[in-house]
RNA sequence: GCGUCGGUGCCCGAGCGGCCCAAGGGAACGGCCUGCAAAGCCGUACAGUCGCGGGUUCAAAUCCCGCCCGGCGCUCCA
């Protein structure tokens, strides 16, 4: 396995710290308000890579924080006049629903910076005691130019980094060096603070992620994601604080490219994003739509999002689940024993090399076709055509013939249409097409389907 | 401005120096199948070339240099 790391700016051999066990931390969201498509590639991104590790038979311990106390929280809690920890898990509530919707598995560990306190107090008196911080009237600062390669992951020297710093950020006299931020906030009024040996506060940046990555996966975990926004300053600030405590931090770093909606990030800031429940809304099959789209693009390139990509995805699901219905209709099952080794090797080596989605799903496709093919033939490869594309396809979450949408719903009508499908049989043995063609369109207009097929009509609601 | 990533057919988008006269998906066109459809299969046109100009190499979409254009970071941010 070989992925594109950050820190070393280029491609290279995935060595677990632990042979067949892998370690991942990607960063969660801060939860206050509706999570949009680029918190859904962000996730989907490491679900992807949790699916193929675990896919190749290794152990994933897959962690993601929710970051439950900050700035946003504490300014949406004060103008709706809730506490943050009502704020909090209101929207992460909805977060995780969002993601369920998508087919995102659970990571193993989902710790809350709230539930860190202590541990971020503590990593905090280590990074005084080795004078790597200091405190001052407002909180306890990191040193940073005290910290060993400060700025290599975004590859940037500390003086390159402090150009444009004072010029942005409000310069703090207190602090020895503009780069410095802090690492504990002294209370505010209006603020929810923790004791600590610097009086009450608040935790600072990067911290919270600091404390949980290490806390639960050790030192020298495997794996850290997050997006590309994120390299500067917040992983880059992380790995310093890790690195000052003494610590050794994540070995890999990974970083997911942006969404792009017309032409800009979709961001936030500046408000040009689609929410994740928007999208689901707006089509069943969005959700499958939105995962085949992502992974069609390579996770490193940056992507533009809009109803005609979306469309061109859904055709492609599309695609997938009719071969398995025609498959299923021509009473082809299922099976573990027979697989197609070449698809599989092909399937893997793309994997492998930097987790090439989009070749691998190539491969899934030209099994379809072939798959389709042999159906049309009757051809005997055909079952271990169907079983390996689907095998594949869901290796990559696309849920490929489970259950799929609202299947509890539908049962209520089902017998009447099957009674339609069947009058329309009837009609089509007496050759009376005129009847069959009006069965066909009314069931069209319930949103069914028939199709014909050298076994027999099939249905499908659209 | 500095840093970084990218510019591939009608659209999306792979392509890890020779297996690329460039994958896969969508759309289009023709054929087969069908009572007609749908789905599917087969085939065709699309990129004679991979933003532009140089260079390295026996060989470049792939490496190097310059230029043009765009994204992202330098600020909360997935």
């Amino acid at each position: 396995m070989r992925i594109y790391d950050t820190l070393e700016r280029e491609i290279v051999d995935f060595i677990p710290r632990i042979a067949g066990e892998v370690s991942l931390y990607a960063c969660g969201p801060t939860v206050y308000d509706h999570p949009h498509l680029g918190h859904a590639r962000q996730a989907l991104t490491y679900d992807m890579a949790r699916r193929y590790f675990e896919w190749n038979g290794l152990k994933v311990h897959h962690v993601a924080n929710v970051t439950d106390i900050d700035d946003n929280i504490i300014n949406r809690a004060n103008r709706e006049g809730v506490t943050e920890t009502e704020i909090a898990e209101e929207w992460e509530t909805i977060y995780i629903e969002a993601m369920d919707d998508l087919g995102i598995l659970h990571p193993h560990d989902r710790p809350h910076a709230t539930s860190y306190v202590q541990e971020m107090i503590d990593f905090i008196a280590t990074l005084l005691e080795r004078e790597a911080a200091y405190a001052t009237e407002s909180g306890v600062y990191l040193r940073v130019r005290s910290v060993p390669g400060y700025g290599d992951l975004v590859h940037r020297t500390p003086d390159e980094l402090a150009e444009g710093a004072g010029a942005r950020v409000d310069v703090d006299e207190a602090k020895e060096d503009p780069l410095d931020f802090a690492l504990w906030k002294h209370g505010k009024p209006d603020e929810p603070t923790w004791d600590s040996p610097w009086g009450p506060g608040r935790p600072g940046w990067h911290i919270e992620c600091a404390a949980m990555s290490l806390g639960i996966l050790g030192d020298g975990f495997d794996l850290h994601g997050g997006g590309t926004d994120l390299v500067f300053p917040h992983h880059t600030n992380e790995r310093a604080e890790a690195i000052a405590a003494g610590r050794t931090f994540s070995r890999y770093w990974m970083h997911n490219a942006m969404v792009n909606i017309g032409g800009e990030k979709m961001s936030k800031s500046l408000n040009n994003f689609t929410t994740v429940r928007a999208l689901l809304d707006e089509h069943p099959l969005n959700a499958r739509a939105l995962r085949l789209l992502l992974l069609q693009t390579h996770y490193r390139k940056t992507l533009e999002i809009n109803s005609e990509v979306m469309e061109q995805a859904r055709e492609g699901v599309k695609r997938i689940d009719a071969m398995l219905r025609k498959a299923t209709g021509a009473g082809i099952t299922l099976t573990t024993t027979e697989r197609d080794p070449e698809a599989i090797e092909q399937f893997r080596s793309a994997m492998d090399h930097d987790f090439g989605s989009p070749e691998a799903l190539a491969t899934v496709f030209d099994l379809v076709r072939r798959a389709n093919g042999a159906i049309d033939t009757a051809d005997a490869d055909a079952s271990s055509l169907v079983s390996t594309a689907v095998e594949l396809a869901n290796a990559m979450g696309l849920s490929v013939g489970s259950s799929q949408g609202s299947s509890e719903d539908q049962d209520d009508d089902t017998a009447e249409i099957e009674a339609m499908v069947e009058r329309r049989s009837q009609a089509k043995a007496k050759k009376d097409f005129a009847e069959a063609d009006t069965i066909r369109d009314q069931l069209a207009a319930l949103g069914i389907t028939v199709e014909d097929t050298a076994t027999g009509p099939i249905w499908f609601r659209n």
